[in-house]
DNA sequence: CGGAGGATGTTATAACATAACACTCTTGAT
DNA sequence: ATCAAGAGTGTTATGTTATAACATCCTCCG
């Protein structure tokens, strides 16, 4: 239900055998797919996995930093970044599902902690998942 | 699946009994919670309804402006507050589950909209969902 | 050896949401 | 008056996302 940390660690312990095939199985999908949608690919290969093992090889893997989960579409995206920071942005289109990963400045960030001080509410470092049209999409015009 | 448009029109039209109940629910409630807490509710007063009853009122209530859906905890919430402009933003504790719906500054907007812009991504007008700590839990140091 | 901890397998179910179709009710044109 | 169109609602079934609970296995280390 949460973002874990966003410091993307990318470190490899703990990297057994069914978190590897979840993790290439989002590394070839190149894009948020859901939990389920990583479990088709997966039983398409050589697996036969109930619900629960994708959930727990995603939960390490947001744990771990090399996957983000994005609650807004409730789907899951490697990480593709080094630059991840403090509070970094996903920018979601909202017609091809694509999503961006990019930083966000320092500046921006600290705006926006400043603003939620404002109400005594204290922001917890995460995604600022941000819905869209991409650039491919704005090009269509139909 | 998406926010409606984020103005805050309030206007009556089309406020059945079914939405005024839902939306008299959600007033009681006065917080965020879920369809089908939404329907927990009103089935403990009189009424007998399946989950489409209240999934439909809710669209409504969401695109006429009335009510906030908030993707990030999938919950629904009353619009308290006049300010809605183009971006506003919900300060969603991740302790006790308290939304609080704040303006935001234009300035913010703008800098948001320009960094979205650099990768030639179109920011819809949405709600900022931003996750932390309410100043009432940030007291409760246990 | 043996047990402690981590990982996985398996079953069942919870929680959130919508498709599809039938029925009703109002309203306005003929 | 009637009937067709459209909006709203009732109802059944199902799709989608996620986790609780418990059993089993496996490895490592004392």
């Amino acid at each position: 239900m949460q973002h874990a940390s966003p410091r993307c660690e990318h470190n490899q312990a703990g990297l057994t055998t069914n978190r590897k095939l979840v993790l290439d199985a989002l590394l070839q999908a190149d894009r948020a797919v859901s939990a389920y949608d990583v479990l088709q690919l997966l039983r398409g290969q050589e697996v036969h996995w109930q619900p629960p093992t994708v959930y727990r090889a995603l939960a390490f893997l947001v744990e771990a930093g090399m996957v983000h989960y994005i609650q807004s579409i409730q789907k899951y995206m490697v990480c593709h970044h080094q630059h991840c920071a403090h509070v970094t942005q996903l920018l979601i289109c909202h017609r091809c599902g694509l999503v961006q990963e990019v930083p966000i400045p320092e500046s921006l960030v600290e705006a926006l902690e400043q603003q939620a001080a404002t109400h005594q509410f204290k922001m917890i470092p995460q995604f600022l998942e941000l819905q869209g049209i991409c650039a491919a999409c704005a090009e269509i015009t139909d």
